[in-house]
DNA sequence: AGCTACTATATCGAATCGATATGATTGAAA
DNA sequence: TTTCAATCATATCGATTCGATATAGTAGCT
């Protein structure tokens, strides 16, 4: 996930590791570490996704340049179905679903709804047992409610993405 | 956090790894493997804050017991502000505030209030600044509306607490 | 009897975290 | 003008956690 959220920055323009983390980081997508960055970005070297220049910028810095086969590997990771769920994956791919197609948006966004109403009657049937404390329910609720509204905001975003469509 | 979370499973009896595994799952909190709740365990035990029942139970498994450093040890997990942050964590923590004094509980809740807000205005700063597609703009949009409503339910379980409160 | 599903404990390698080391640069106060 | 703290930048360390898998017993069904 980490390897998708650094792609898709390097779709904006090459950049260096300290400053993917701080975009990152500033992205409020999740605590990422330098010690999960780095390695990151060796694997992804490894991996023909990224490239760094030979020459390295006036502060000397490295820089990271995404390749082509690094966009495909983007792409894929995006419109893939089984890492759907992990709510900080999503607000990654949510960022960079510009870069599907249609279809593969509409498709990503139907299956997020599904799981968030599994969970959301997953924390009916848990309320309902739950007899801790009015905290423990309270907690519960406000999150079913959380989710309710989440659903109806990819609803949402579906609508606009069908219509105009046949 | 994982110690924090099985410590308060083991307020409500005596449990085996197994059991709560599943316990974690069903809670919701996030997904958690049997390669974190066994160390985790056994960590607990090393520290004094389990014990293992001499005589397994009827089905031979190993039963885990609370004790009273193990019960000292969750309140102060609790109770702990450095960690207020992290969301699987604050829930965790809502499902055992009963545990904590009134006092603890509303520091522990207007803590929680305060890094919402912190959060809440980075992302008012990072829509700014957001130009990269509807979708990106979206989820950065919903997520603050989201947090906004966190803070609102935070607040009024401060407000329940500190009435009838000099 | 055979089979599938579930219960239960446990470990493995890889990924990630939080902290820290190192050094360079920058800017502002002493 | 030096010095001192903060930030930039790359990197690694040990510990923790993840996801997958191994192993084996039990349940219930057909």
């Amino acid at each position: 996930m980490i390897e998708t959220a650094i792609l898709g920055l390097l779709t904006e323009g090459d950049a260096h590791g300290y400053g993917l983390h701080r975009r990152l980081i500033d992205m409020g997508f999740w605590r990422v570490s330098f010690g999960s960055v780095y390695p990151a970005l060796r694997r992804l070297k490894a991996a023909g996704a990224v490239e760094v220049s030979e020459t390295k910028d006036e502060k000397g810095r490295k820089q990271y340049r995404l390749t082509e086969t690094g966009r495909a590997m983007l792409i894929s990771q995006l419109g893939d179905m089984d890492t759907v769920d992990n709510t900080s994956g999503f607000r990654v791919r949510m960022t960079f679903l510009d870069l599907l197609s249609g279809q593969d948006r509409v498709a990503v966004l139907a299956k997020r709804a599904e799981i968030l109403k599994d969970r959301i009657n997953a924390a009916r049937v848990s309320v309902a047992e739950t007899t801790r404390s009015v905290y423990a329910r309270s907690e519960i609720e406000h999150r079913a409610a959380s989710m309710q509204r989440d659903v109806e905001w990819v609803e949402s975003l579906i609508m606009q993405e069908t219509k105009g469509t046949s």
